[in-house]
DNA sequence: GGCCAGGTGTAAA
DNA sequence: TTTACACATGGC
């Protein structure tokens, strides 16, 4: 039976160390960065990132004040920027209003508040829970329930079954919240790494360490 | 040139 | 409740 703690320390074996993995310079760049990169790549996001932060923008009033349009212009990079835009404006709302007394409120009381923004759904709900609140989630993203499958933890359509299925045997409490931000990049590296290598099966041979992955 | 990337909202089965 | 589809850019 597999056990999430056998798979990250698979993972820590095999794969480079990604250390902090959600490098940010404020906890509002994290939620913006959760928006970027959905269903995009990291570095089409840090453009986006960049064009913000040039022009003062990874401040939630800043973000609710600039023209829509022009907003779109600068993270067009990352891809579906007329919705995105969007978003950043709902969760820079959700961020103004909640992010002060957000440590008053239990684990299931802030995922339920951030699911009320538009654009927030369960994996990025989750990723804020995770790297800005330090809540103790998995995060159970396309890559995640990849490699649980190859795994043999089971086969899931949808982000919701996984988590449902799995957190039981998760035992989140076992795992310290900076295990869990880790367990999260170590995840994607691995699933990069298989996917440029063409196979999981790469997981089977340790990392030539010499080497670090970009 | 086609496929895919650290998803989400909406409408229709 | 679950599935299908639109949303968009850029890398390989």
């Amino acid at each position: 039976m597999p056990s999430f703690r056998r798979l990250y320390d698979t993972l820590r074996q095999h794969v480079s160390n990604v250390g902090k993995w959600w490098p940010a310079e404020s906890d509002f760049e994290i939620v913006v960065g959760a928006i970027l990169t959905q269903n995009t790549n990291w570095p089409l996001v840090e453009r986006s990132l960049t064009n913000l932060r040039a022009e003062g923008l990874l401040d939630p009033q800043a973000l609710l004040d600039i023209d829509v349009g022009h907003l779109g212009t600068l993270i067009r990079p990352s891809g579906y920027f007329r919705q995105k835009s969007q978003y950043l404006k709902a969760v820079s709302r959700w961020f103004i209003d909640t992010h002060s007394v957000a440590a008053m409120l239990d684990d299931d009381a802030l995922r339920s508040s951030l699911l009320t923004v538009r654009g927030v759904g369960e994996e990025t709900a989750d990723d804020i829970m995770l790297y800005v609140y330090h809540r103790p989630m998995f995060i159970y993203d396309t890559y995640a329930r990849r490699l649980l499958r190859v795994t043999g933890f089971g086969d899931f359509t949808s982000y919701a079954k996984a988590r449902k299925a799995l957190d039981a045997q998760l035992h989140a409490e076992d795992f310290t919240v900076a295990e869990l931000a880790e367990f999260h990049g170590l995840i994607v590296e691995a699933g990069k790494l298989a996917n440029r290598s063409g196979g999981w099966s790469q997981l089977t041979k340790p990392i030539d360490r010499r080497r670090r992955i970009p």
